[in-house]
DNA sequence: CGCGGTCTTGACGCGATCCTGACGCCGGCC
DNA sequence: GGCCGGCGTCAGGATCGCGTCAAGACCGCG
C-alpha cells in the first residue's frame, strides 16, 4: 500500500491523522518539524506528502523549497490560514492540493485518494548517479569524480529538470518553461548556450557528450 | 498554451472565467450542459476541465463518469455545495480537485496550475512493443533489438501517429495534417519519402515492410 | 564606487535535416 | 498491349538547428 508521510507539530492532530489513515491502509510516517520531514522524506521515500503550514522550525514553504527539486510526488498542504492569498503562494510553491484547517478526515483521505490515483511521476530519488557524476537534488550538489563542483542557479535549474526524468527526453519548450518562465518559449539559443557550460563541467569529453545528449528539433535527454 | 474546457450553465460565471483564463494565457472552449461537454471534451481537446455539478441537463456526475473513461487530464470540479459527502462523491468519481463557490479567481488559477504542472504526464501506455522494435512514445524513444535509434522529429511525428492506433488504418490526409499541418493535406509525396527512411531504420526487411504497412490510395497502417 | 560573477545577446561555421525533382516499378484500366 | 496513377527509391541543394566563442549588460557585494 501507499506511502504517507505526515508533517505536523500538533501531537493530537499527529495522531488522529495516523490513526486514521492506517485505518484506511495507508502506512504513515510521521515528522514533528520542518528539518525532520526533509529527512524523513529522503529516507522513507513517501508516496505522498502532507504538510501542516505551521511548523516551530522552518515556514512551510521552505519545506516546500526543499521537497520539490526532487521529490516528485504528491504534496498535500494543511493550514489554518483561510486566506486565498496564502493557498496560491503554497500552490505555486509545488503543492498539489490545499486544505484549510478545520477539515472533514473524509474529504482528506478523497483528495488523498486523488493525488495518488494520478500517480507519482517519475522516481523521487534525491541522488542521481552516473559514471562519472553524481547530482543531490536535495541537498543542491554536484560532484565530479568526488569533487563537488559550482554551478551558477541557472545552471543547476536546468540539469535539475534535466535529471528528474532520466532517459526522458525533455522538449526544449518545457526546459525554457521551467527555468526561464513562459514567455522564454522560443529562446532556444538559452539552452544551447548552458547545455554547453555544463557538459563542460560535467561530462568526461564536452565535444562528445555521453550523459547530456542532444535530440536535434526536440529536445534533450539525460543517459545515466 | 493549455487548452481549458469550461462547463457551466451559468451565462456570467462562464463569462468571468473565460475572461480571466484568457487573461492568463490560456484557450477557453465553453459548454453550456452536459452533452455539449461531452462532445466538446472529445472534439477540442482541452488539457483541463473546469466542470460546475450543477447543470441543466446531467448530473456533473454523469458528465464526470462519462468523461473518465477516455479523458486522461485532470478535472477540476466547481460547485455551490460545501457538503463533504458531495466532496468525496465528487473526487472518488474522478475529479482531481473541488472548489465551492464563491470561490477566489487566484486561487482556481492557482489550483488549474497545479493540476497542470502534474498533468503534463499522462498516464497512457506509452510503450508499444513489436517483435522487432519498441516505441516508447513517453520517453520519445525507439530501439531495434535493444539499441537505441536516432530519429528526426519529423520521422518521430509520422512514427507517433501510426503508432498511437495500432491496427488501424491511417488515412493519409490524417497523417499529412497532424504531422506538416492542414496546407499540406495533398503532400503525399512526403509520406512516401518519410515512410522509406522509417521503413530502412526500424523494419528487419525495408524491401518488405512488416510492421509499417502501405495500404494503396489509402494510407498506411502499424501492425503490432 | 569598483569588482567579480552571472546572464543575455550576437556572430559564425558546420553538420543534419527537409524539401524537391527524377526515375523505375507495379497493378489496374481502357 | 499500352496508358496511367500510385508507390518506392535515390540524390542533391537550400535551409535550419546546433555548438562555440566572445563581448556587453546586469546584479549583488564589498
Amino acid at each position: 500500500m501507499s506511502r504517507v508521510l505526515v508533517v505536523d507539530d500538533d501531537p493530537q492532530l499527529a495522531r488522529a491523522l495516523r490513526i486514521t489513515l492506517r485505518a484506511a491502509g495507508y502506512e504513515v510516517v510521521l515528522a514533528s518539524d520542518g528539518a525532520a520531514a526533509l529527512r524523513e522524506a529522503a529516507s522513507a521515500h513517501p508516496d505522498v506528502v502532507v504538510l501542516d503550514l505551521g511548523l516551530p522550525d522552518l515556514d512551510g514553504t521552505e519545506v516546500l523549497a526543499g521537497l520539490r527539486p526532487w521529490f516528485a510526488g504528491p504534496v498535500l498542504v494543511l493550514s489554518a490560514r483561510a486566506d486565498s492569498t496564502d493557498k496560491v503562494r503554497a500552490l505555486d510553491a509545488g503543492a498539489d492540493d490545499y486544505v484549510t484547517k478545520p477539515f472533514d478526515m473524509g474529504e482528506l483521505l478523497a483528495r488523498l485518494r486523488a493525488l495518488l490515483r494520478r500517480g507519482s511521476a517519475g522516481p523521487d530519488e534525491p541522488v542521481v548517479v552516473t559514471g562519472h557524476f553524481t547530482v543531490d537534488l536535495a541537498a543542491r550538489q554536484v560532484t565530479v569524480d568526488g569533487v563537488p563542483v559550482r554551478l551558477t542557479p541557472t545552471e543547476w535549474a536546468l540539469l535539475a529538470e534535466l535529471v528528474r526524468s532520466p532517459g526522458r527526453l525533455v522538449g526544449q519548450r518545457q526546459l525554457l518553461q521551467s527555468v526561464w518562465g513562459p514567455a522564454y518559449e522560443r529562446e532556444t539559443h538559452y539552452l544551447r548556450v548552458y547545455l554547453n557550460q555544463l557538459r563542460r563541467k560535467l561530462e568526461p569529453d564536452p565535444s562528445a557528450p555521453r550523459y547530456l545528449r542532444t535530440e536535434p528539433g526536440m529536445g534533450y535527454r539525460f543517459t545515466p
